[in-house]
RNA sequence: GCCGGGGUGGCGAAACGGUAAACGCAGGAGACUUAAAAUCUUCCGGGCUUCGGCCCUUGCGGGUUCGAGUCCCGCCCCCGGCACCA
């Protein structure tokens, strides 16, 4: 052979082998063998949004992860199932065909061409038989489906909620929009304006969400995060009964006396209720204060009070995020002029209002302590309320000072019968107490809010209802589906705060499907999140065209073995997904509840230690290093250069490492004689098969990378030749990171069938794997002082004896006495002697 | 403030409580080259050294242990997320 026909030239083998797994169909899979695999894995990754700049390299590190994985399964004789889509409908597709001026039909298309050629160059093995996108009708069918079973479960309901309003662009925006308080274009301080909305039930779950957390594998890191975002917090739910001025009589020397005739108590509306984690401090709430949007406000208010409240209730009202949200901004508040009675004490405390209570949290409403307390204890000070101490330390009694809040732990005092009594029992008891005259009540709240699944915008799947004027909000039959959404040239948001599809009336005037009647569509269109929340259902069958999902097939593939992902999707879309799931599996639509196994969380891949950013202008563009280096080396550097799931720092030469094993490795293997393997060099594949075998799976590549640089070098050193028995395995457990590279020297091995055809990985024989001598350290008083060399398993005798005769060692222990040794067999020794 | 994740050579990083720095980058020296690139060999935490070795070193301070980067207690710093959740 000569050297141009050896050489390797990753390009040349790269583009062979794509062109030849695309011609075999080694990736996809046919229906056929969907219905019939005998050892199905899922292996899913985070399906991406096909942004106009392309690959992203943290994309590629993601998917080459997770790619690693699949195919070492495969290479385990799996049939893995690896599919990818686009995430295309939503806001920032939506923003971005804004920005370029381009109609979203138009660039998406451009942008998944571009997303599908470069996912097919970095080797990936996927499905595209399977693949989906979510803008198109015959996969949004399906999410308009997905919410009419919801919907007729009753888990979908329509009510007012705030949306983020930009009073500069004029425009509705998302969540992700708002940073800190601050429109993302303009940074003007985003407003709230109430309108009516759809919402996802999913706080019906809460407890389900958080008890299956501990059934299923996934990074310690996102069940945490997923156990924050659910925030059960145990405590009690108060009543506190509102008092009619007339009965406070002289209690309130107050000049601005209280009109008795102004207080308004309806017959349902005799007490306030209030959330709280510590029942036990009842007896110090001095106070007590409202939402701003608390409903009793209106009849709590008297007409003293009244400018001034709805004074504070409107600017509360249209108070942009920045401030509201603002933690260390001073306490607000206005005293209602109402009043209500501690349930606990009997005595009436006033009624305030102020924006640090929030509306959609427990009941609106809180018992204010200000000596346990610190925003109430804040608050007080603030407006000269009073601070009662109702805990105390052991070095604290009833009447120690309380210079600022004491939120811990301690004993009650100033708290009648309960006086001495522990926190934690007095959580309890002092509930109990009240919960005999009907006010009060163990409860669990939870942080989790149902999920508004309404976008006031235009790319995105109609929801599919239509409000009639006689029967409501009637849901488009499913035989109607899908409701497609309509081609709209002007498709920016105005500053009407309505979704743009209500500026198109032929498309939303129609006919009631119940009555028959002249309806109209709903405008607005689904959150982005719903599109990704059940897309892992729809990949095997993307053949099947009358349901969401195949019985059949999903039963033999779901749920997900493996999904890899972000932790930026660590609460929303794995929160949404698994709700989803719940929701499927209670109407009988699937068998499991949990969608993922097994998920894990990879990190994020800085540069020369610093984050990527555009504006930095030190964003890795994939394309070039492809082109320079080819997509092997490309992938093995990004999983080389740091723990998949901590991530790493890219140094653009760091690349040179990995790119000069493979073309050793390529020039070994293409060099290899056929002989009988040398016991040394065998030993270290043998260690070397062990241990990658074991890390792999764990995830653990960069450590799997340096084995098998170690072990090629151990097989090359001395500059001597392989023998291809030595070399062959190294070759198998390459090819998840190298596996065009690895095709390529299979088949100059004599194989006809791909190496991902068949259960190739090699297997591992303990006996030629182990060691005949050690080496082993020994250290006197914990000091390193020698290593010997010793047959593997020599017992402690003989070890010491060995150890002993080390003249170094036996310098160190000279004149003294040896009072201990410790000997941990075939590592160390220790003397322990004086 | 709260919740995660981290602090180890010049750099990216390894290390079941058991020889700290494997593997790689950068760097030094050398070989092959007319030269360069590529490739190969070799050195590479710091300080002493009588060249046998000795001492120091995993953010800081304590502790447990024969032995601590690793476990415990108390701090400091960096990164990411949440943010008045009663």
């Amino acid at each position: 052979m000569d050297n141009e026909e050896r050489g390797y030239v990753p390009s040349d083998v790269e583009q062979k082998w794509q062109t030849r797994w695309d011609e075999r169909g080694t990736n996809a899979f046919t229906v056929e063998e969907l219905r019939t695999a005998e050892n199905p894995f899922y292996n899913l990754m985070m399906f991406p949004y096909p942004s106009a700049e392309g690959l992203h390299v943290g994309n590629i590190y993601a998917f080459t992860g997770a790619d690693v994985h699949g195919r070492f399964q495969r290479l385990q004789g799996k049939d893995v199932f690896e599919p990818i889509g686009f995430d295309a409908f939503g806001i920032h597709s939506e923003n971005f065909a804004l920005k370029v001026g381009t109609h979203p039909m138009d660039l998406i298309p451009s942008n998944v061409k571009n997303f599908t050629r470069q996912l097919r160059r970095i080797g990936g093995m996927f499905d595209w038989d399977h693949a989906v996108d979510t803008t198109q009708p015959d996969y949004y069918r399906w999410t308009q489906w997905v919410f009419l079973k919801l919907f007729e479960a009753g888990l979908a309901e329509r009510k007012e909620a705030p949306v983020n309003w930009c009073p500069s662009c004029m425009t509705v925006l998302a969540n992700e929009q708002v940073v800190g308080g601050l429109c993302e274009r303009c940074d003007t301080p985003v407003e709230q304006r109430r309108i009516a909305q759809w919402f996802f039930k999913i706080t019906q779950f809460s407890q389900r969400l958080l008890d299956n957390l501990e059934t299923i594998d996934w990074s310690d890191t996102t069940t945490k995060a997923q156990r924050n975002w659910i925030g059960r917090s145990e405590g009690a739910e108060l009543a506190f009964p509102l008092i009619p001025i007339a009965e406070l009589g002289e209690r309130d020397s107050r000049p601005d006396a209280i009109d008795p005739e102004a207080v308004h108590l309806t017959d349902e509306a005799h007490t306030i209720r209030v959330f709280t984690t510590r029942p036990d401090t009842v007896f110090g709430a001095t106070f007590m204060v409202l939402a701003p949007e608390h409903p009793a406000v209106d009849f709590l208010t008297t007409d003293a009070s009244r400018a001034e409240v709805d004074a504070y209730r409107q600017k509360a009202a249209g108070s942009d995020l920045v401030s509201r949200q603002k933690t260390d901004k001073e306490k607000t508040g206005v005293f209602t002029g109402g009043y209500c009675r501690n349930p606990a004490t009997g005595e009436a405390i006033p009624v305030w209002i102020a924006d640090y209570v929030l509306m959609d949290y427990g009941t609106g409403a809180i018992m204010a302590v200000p000596g346990h307390d610190e925003r109430d204890f804040e608050f007080a000070t603030e407006f000269g309320l009073e601070i009662r101490r109702v805990v105390a330390r052991k070095d604290e009694d009833a009447d120690t000072p309380l210079e600022e809040a004491a939120p811990g732990d301690g004993r009650l005092v100033n708290s009648g019968h309960f006086d001495g009594m522990p926190k934690a029992e007095a959580i309890r008891a002092v509930t109990e107490w009240l919960g005999e005259r009907d006010l009060g009540e163990l409860q669990v709240n939870y942080r989790l809010h149902d999920w508004c699944i309404s976008r006031q915008r235009y790319w995105g799947p109609p929801i599919p209802i239509i409000h009639c004027d006689s029967c409501g909000a009637v849901p488009v039959p499913e035989s109607d589906l899908p409701v497609i959404l309509p081609r709209v040239e002007d498709f920016r948001p105005d500053d009407s705060g309505i979704s743009p599809l209500a500026r198109v009336e032929e498309w939303y005037q129609v006919d009631c499907p119940s009555c028959e009647g002249p309806a109209r569509r709903e405008t607005d269109v689904s959150d982005t999140f719903l599109d990704s929340g059940w897309y892992f259902l729809r990949y095997p069958s993307t053949d099947s065209e009358g349901v969401a999902f195949d019985p059949e097939i999903t039963k033999r593939w779901l749920p997900v073995d493996t999904y890899i992902g972000g932790n930026e999707h660590a609460v929303l879309h794995l929160m949404y997904s698994r709700f989803l799931t719940m929701v499927l599996k209670d109407l009988g639509h699937l068998e499991f509840e949990e969608p993922f196994t097994r998920f894990r969380a990879h990190g994020l891949i800085i540069r020369e230690g610093a984050k990527m950013s555009k504006s930095k202008g030190n964003v890795i563009v994939p394309d070039p290093i492809i082109e320079q280096y080819g997509a092997d080396t490309f992938r093995t550097y990004l999983m080389f250069l740091g723990p998949f799931e901590e991530g790493g720092d890219y140094q653009d030469k760091g690349i040179e490492g990995p790119r000069g094993f493979l073309h050793r490795l390529f020039d070994t293997a293409v060099n290899a004689e056929d002989r009988e393997p040398d016991a040394d060099v065998e030993r270290k594949v043998h260690q070397t098969i062990e241990q990658v075998t074991q890390q792999i799976p764990e995830l653990g590549y960069n450590t799997s990378i340096a084995a098998m640089m170690e072990c090629l070098n151990v097989i090359r050193a001395g500059g001597r030749t392989a023998a291809r028995a030595e070399i062959e395995p190294l070759v198998v457990m390459v090819a998840p990171f190298a596996p065009h590279l690895a095709e390529e020297l299979w088949e100059r091995f004599g194989h006809e069938e791909s190496i991902f055809e068949g259960r190739n990985w090699p297997e591992f024989d303990a006996e030629k794997a182990a060691e005949n001598s050690v080496e082993m350290a020994v250290q006197v008083m914990g000091k390193l002082r020698g290593t010997i060399t010793v047959p593997v398993d020599t017992d402690q005798e003989s070890a010491v004896a060995a150890a002993q005769a080390e003249e170094n060692v036996a310098r160190h222990l000279d004149g003294k006495t040896v009072r201990k040794v410790i000997h941990v067999p075939n590592r160390m020794i220790n003397f322990v002697a004086n």
